[in-house]
DNA sequence: GCCGTTTTCGGCCCGACTGTTTTCAGTCG
């Protein structure tokens, strides 16, 4: 397999910290950064815009130079100026760096006077009371060091979106329930959607005398609190997740809403239009000299830019804010656009509920279809069907069928793709079908080239229509299988195939980038849920979240269409 | 190290909070 462009923003991330640790000139060190950056949120991989003979120094944030270094990454796996700085510079520096309160300064100046390079190491600095002999350090900080290694040693980084709404949204309805709070909202990753949020911010306008920070601090679920100011606190929720507070003046709350929902690339663009006009954006608002022209909302800050409203899930600067300027930015799908759901199952494999649930529920929720898709027999321990028991199926959705004017089940399957690529059923049976979901579900470690081979053979397989979570991952638990995912989006674009962007929590599968390589090839997504229970069904917003990340339109979106026009899509004679 | 209707050299976002200081450096977002 190719070298991945997340394995080189990673080794530029780790120089990165490394030099800093150093005392190199921090514009290299962001430079660095922000490469990783751009080479992360890549639609299509770098080894492969090399071998077609473009040139990486024309991407934003790439020169000459970094060109040059990710072209010798890509040929030997290896970046050779990384492993000389290692040979100063320890690499499990980056990780005592990683410690909240602990920047590559201090890092280096524990290095330098205890000749701590590891976690472990620092730790027992720490609790020999040898931290707080060194300048800059005291008392405070060597125990703040010793619960930050304890507490790590037991906990997750990030948390996925749906778990971090569970906290977030009590916690929302507990500062909005302060009679002295005008406005509460959250902002940062959270309000972009990201797959997965690292802590909360939180914005929040009151009357002047209102006590906020007290209100704040006095949530039932706080388990410490970090910081306590007068218009910034933080608190640690029991969970572990780290909440911010910002108090900030109604008259800027566009432009503090527009800072704290970042991301931080995007508002360093933003900055950079207003400073080339000579004003100045900030939390507060956006300023020519002392005055205020703009700040009450966001679209108040756009449009005195002289941009287009940039909805958050877009604002990654991967394009948006040229787009803005120049009008062409997508209209995202949303989750009213949404004519049915494509994927779930019922107790008949290893669903919850029964047919007639599943079917009563989805029309409530406005569907026009649900296609039920149980397991296939080879998933045995999900209940998979036999050919018999299908057919038995099918005959009982004929029968509720009779039943609905304005809904319909459709005929599927989650049709396992067996090793060797072949469908896991009767092709007579699969002719019996509206559709065909088709999934791995074992031998996850195949060889990329092997594991790629598989997936598109069983799309050469006429009654293949969807490929669903088409890299196997699990948020925070399962790496994505070994895969060239670029070859079977091209795969199923030949072949008149989609992809499915799984909407369970856990999964989001494909993910925001690789949704959006989708769409720039032109292969259109379904965006099905999974769902295992009736409840589940309204887990398609989590999938719409990635979809707009993905800059998805209705038209990119199989589900946004009627039946009988999804019908014809599907047909792939 | 990148980048240019501010510049091919000299900039590169900036304000709040903490802890260790006693006027500020370091860190964070």
């Amino acid at each position: 397999m190719p070298v991945a462009n997340t394995e080189i923003a990673e080794l530029f991330e780790r120089y990165a910290t490394l030099l800093e640790i150093d005392g190199a000139n921090p514009f290299r060190v962001r430079a660095y950064r922000n490469a990783a950056r751009t080479l992360e949120n890549l639609p299509q991989s770098a080894v492969s815009m090399l071998e077609a003979g473009e040139d990486l120094s024309e991407l934003s944030g790439i020169g000459e130079d970094l060109a040059d270094k990710i072209g010798a990454i890509a040929r030997s796996g290896r970046f050779d100026e990384l492993e000389e700085l290692q040979d100063d510079l320890p690499a499990s520096l980056a990780e005592i760096a990683a410690l909240p309160g602990i920047g590559p300064k201090r890092v280096a100046r524990l290095y330098e006077a205890l000749g701590v390079e590891r976690l472990d190491e620092l730790e027992k600095a720490a609790k020999d009371e040898r931290l707080r002999k060194v300048e800059g350090f005291g008392a405070r900080t060597e125990q703040k060091i010793l619960d930050e290694i304890a507490r790590r040693a037991g906990r997750q980084k990030r948390y996925r979106l749906a778990s971090a709404e569970q906290m977030a949204a009590p916690l929302l309805a507990y500062l909005r329930d302060h009679p002295g709070i005008k406005e509460a909202e959250i902002a940062g990753s959270y309000r972009r959607r990201k797959e997965t949020v690292g802590d909360l911010d939180i914005l929040v306008t009151a009357a002047r005398d209102a006590e906020v920070m007290e209100h704040f601090v006095a949530y039932d679920d706080v388990e410490a609190v970090i910081a306590k100011g007068s218009t910034r606190s933080t608190i640690r929720l029991r969970s572990g997740l780290e909440v911010d507070l910002r108090l900030v003046p109604a008259v800027g709350w566009g432009a503090a809403l527009h800072y704290f929902t970042g991301a931080k690339a995007h508002n360093v663009q933003t900055r950079q239009i207003a400073a080339a006009k000579h004003w100045k954006l900030n939390e507060y608002g956006l300023f020519d000299g002392d005055e205020r022209i703009a700040g009450k909302t966001e679209e108040e800050v756009y449009q005195a830019l002289g941009l287009a409203y940039v909805e958050p899930e877009l604002r990654e600067d991967r394009g948006e804010i040229e787009a803005a300027r120049d009008g062409k930015l997508p209209e995202l799908v949303t989750v009213e656009d949404l004519k049915g759901d494509l994927h779930c199952h019922t107790r008949a494999s290893d669903g919850r509920d029964d047919l007639e649930t599943m079917a009563r529920t989805a029309r409530e929720r406005g569907h026009a279809y649900l296609a039920i898709s149980d397991h296939s027999q080879h998933m045995r321990l999900a209940g998979g069907l036999s050919a018999k028991r299908l057919r038995e199926q099918l005959r009982a959705i004929d029968e509720l069928n009779r039943g609905f004017d304005d809904f319909r089940l459709l005929k599927a399957l989650e049709v396992d793709i067996l090793e060797d690529g072949r469908l896991d059923m009767d092709p007579d049976v699969l002719n019996e079908l509206d559709l065909r979901i088709c999934s791995i579900h074992d031998a996850l470690d195949l060889p990329g080239d092997k594991q790629t081979e598989r997936l598109i053979k069983a799309m050469d397989d006429p009654r293949c229509n969807v490929v669903a979570h088409p890299t196997g991952r699990l948020i925070n638990k399962r790496d994505p299988y070994r895969l060239d995912l670029e070859r079977v989006m091209e795969a199923a674009l030949e072949r008149g195939c989609f992809l499915e962007i799984n909407a369970q929590p856990q999964r989001l599968d494909l993910n925001d980038r690789h949704a959006r390589m989708a769409k720039e090839m032109g292969l259109k997504l379904a965006i099905s849920t999974d769902a295992h229970s009736a409840s589940g069904l309204a887990f398609l917003r989590f999938g719409i979240d990635q979809a707009r990340r993905a800059r998805l339109e209705p038209d990119d979106v199989l589900n946004t269409r009627s039946w009988p026009d999804l019908q014809k899509l599907l047909c792939r004679n």
